[in-house]
DNA sequence: TTAATTATATACTAATCGATCCAAAAGTTA
DNA sequence: TAACTTTTGGATCGATTAGTATATAATTAA
């Protein structure tokens, strides 16, 4: 059964990436409802809101979707079929590939898009703020299980070791926003997972 | 000889000082002329041009006085007293301890205050784009001046390590920001400089 | 064919943006 | 005291912000 009622005339999800597209590159404060509305085929202002309700709720979904896309790339945390250290580095290695790609904009929506905003505006740094946390706990849970399956000692402080990937992690987008090539930044990924060797010594 | 006209009714460097606080803490496009004027000591608009000249002069004093108090933490990269090594892992430490300070805003304004902007600010992202590029340069001369004085492998990528100690310290910035403390990033760095030793097992 | 439903274009709102103008105030210098 | 200099408060500027009101167009269902 066909919807009813005159059909929109422009494509809701096209309009939905090139929001997303906006977004990532000038983060939520610094894109107008104007910019908006012209990248998203120049719907009109009651289009905009029957479709999208406010610019808020655009923005969530926005997110929604980056994380079910271009945010994929830390999955890999939860892979069970790898080891713990594979789980990692391949997220590293996806992370910086994903954000360096020349078709959209460097970096990682979810670090860069709302990372200072007005006071008023909080509750949307809160929404990737949360997205960050939850990244956070995949990597925390991808280290304790490298410690339950012995990979690494149980002496090391998870804590410590998750801040150590989650900060490099999140490093990356502002490398990436500076025009660091993939190369060198997946070069400096295999230095940095030699950090894995050092437990073998201290252990 | 004292200055003529009628005195100023507020002090300009303290003003300056909050100012330096909510670009900081919100960023450069999310600070509106009305809360920083009321910030400043509820000065009036022609107090705050006159004295200012405009809210893009006023952010490209706040960030050289940045970097001339807050931002000096990474001044250890050029100290030569220290080896390359220490002067490193120094420069991490106290950029992590500033970060978490309690008595200003989390993260380096450098990194946060304008890492996205609308496009015809683009400017504004450069200002600090390009002081993020100056300790780069002063984090590879003193990676190269490791390899000089023999502490690692003239065969080391200087890029690549580079890349290293950069994206980890722009990564504390979020980690400051989502609320890790400073003990967790201070033992990740611990981990971060056993780098270091690798460079023995691989030379 | 008519009613119901949904999207459209256009005009518009109140609020806020950064910035400017002007006259009065408050100092110093001659 | 008079001339000069600078800052002050307050009104205001045009542009832009996110969001809404209204009437019309285009579709489906009855």
């Amino acid at each position: 059964m066909a919807r009813t009622g005159r059909p929109r005339i422009f494509d809701r999800d096209e309009a939905l990436l090139k929001a997303m597209m906006l977004f990532w590159e000038q983060g939520y404060e610094a894109t107008s409802l104007l910019q908006l509305r012209a990248d998203m085929g120049n719907i009109s202002a009651a289009s905009f809101y029957a479709a999208f309700e406010s610019k808020e709720a655009l923005f969530k979904e926005t997110v929604e979707q980056y994380m079910g896309t271009f945010g994929r790339v830390t999955e890999s945390l939860a892979d069970l079929t790898l080891t713990p250290r594979e789980a990692i580095e391949t997220t590293l290695r996806r992370t910086a590939k994903m954000q360096t790609d020349s078709d959209h904009p460097n970096g990682c929506l979810i670090v860069l898009s709302a990372s200072t905003c007005s006071s008023k505006n909080n509750h949307i740094r809160e929404i990737v703020a949360e997205k960050r946390k939850q990244i956070r706990s995949h990597l925390h849970d991808c280290i304790q299980r490298a410690i339950d399956v012995g990979e690494i000692p149980s002496s090391i402080d998870v804590s410590m070791l998750t801040t150590v990937f989650d900060t490099f992690m999140h490093g990356i987008s502002t490398q990436a926003r500076d025009g660091v090539p993939f190369a060198t930044i997946d070069r400096a990924i295999t230095e940095v997972m030699g950090i894995w060797e050092l437990f073998k010594h201290s252990a």
